[in-house]
DNA sequence: CAACACACTTAACAAATGGTAAAAACGAAA
DNA sequence: TTTCGTTTTTACCATTTGTTAAGTGTGTTG
């Protein structure tokens, strides 16, 4: 689990072989059975995760008492409440498993000591921190202006792995429509 | 002009006296009409905007021939086509004035120099790109699960003064609804 | 001033989506 | 297995939004 960090990491930037067993001792692993809780909302969200296997999901309640999935993240990729994470404020959202996961967890604290240690870290960071940015608008982007059938083909299109394997009420709590709707139109669809 | 971004870094950073003049000389002075161009899709987008006054929007154009607005900026925003600034590559979007509007342009090669004179700048503008991302993951989740209403209304709430300045069909196209549909949603709110 | 283009409004109807409710399918636990 | 709870499907109706079309400014240009 902990090569698999090391591997992603190397995508972005190469590390020396030394620095390897300082990078993953920061990392504690844990797994999680679908619907478990990583992050309790309301909470100050002191820990990046990184998904080594699974899905998790990002929640929030609004006030209908309605869930809403913000998003999903998945194999390889860092997850945490970034503003909480940063402010050090309480989180307005939860992460729960959206399937059997496996994760590698860093706390805020063991995050700054890496930094201390191996200072590139940091710019690797703030690497993925733009790249994430430049996802989430191009998502925005190809999501504005479709109807909810068009943004569930465009998920499906985007991630047809996220879409077998966690349940269709999330999906439908990520496309902002109804459970109900989302079966109609996958209905429709086939 | 200049002053007001030298203003606006030093709410991030302390900005040394000395330093002023060599950031704003970076930076090239510009005004625009409402309608007009300032950066064309298709193109690479090689340059990083400063809003000083006015409201500028990034737009593209979908498969049925309807303008999109991704988003705008407005008084004091960094605003560029990242994609493309990063990678070089075309940019699928463009800028334009939503309003008469005037603007700092740096391009990216003098941004490059001028991270190279003062290294603390590339951590500004990380630091930037982050609070962005983190505003973009907040916009999405506040709009998640609203309708069309829900929608405008925190739109009018969060940027009151957007709201006045661009024209009905920009917002309806920032929203992912009609002309119609917004004009008969203000209807109905007054 | 007149003519024109463009943005905004309004209306009538069609299509999509939500709300409610109930049934069916599925999985977990006794 | 049976039972229970949850998810998914289906159906019916209400509401919202899109589509089309026409009318009303408003500003610009000749």
């Amino acid at each position: 689990m902990h090569n698999q960090l090391i591997s992603y990491l190397c995508l972005l930037r190469n590390i020396p072989k030394e620095d390897e067993s300082i990078i993953t001792s920061h990392f504690e692993y844990k797994t999680f059975k679908e619907g478990d809780l990583l992050f309790k909302e309301g909470k100050i969200c002191r820990e990046l995760f990184f998904v080594c296997k699974g899905v998790i999901r990002i929640v929030s309640i609004n006030d209908k008492g309605i869930e809403l999935t913000h998003f999903f993240c998945k194999e390889n990729q860092f997850c945490t409440i970034l503003q909480s994470f940063t402010d050090e404020t309480p989180a307005t959202a939860g992460i729960h498993a959206a399937c059997d996961a496996e994760v590698l967890v860093i706390t805020k604290s063991r995050l700054l000591d890496l930094y201390k240690q191996l200072p590139y870290m940091k710019a690797i960071i703030d690497e993925l921190n733009q790249l994430r940015l430049i996802e989430k608008v191009n998502i925005r982007n190809t999501f504005l202006g479709e109807d909810a059938e068009g943004k569930y083909r465009l998920f499906v299109m985007q991630n047809p792995d996220i879409a077998l394997r966690v349940p269709l009420k999330d999906i439908a709590s990520y496309l902002g429509i109804t459970p109900q709707s989302l079966s109609r139109i996958r209905k429709n669809i086939r």
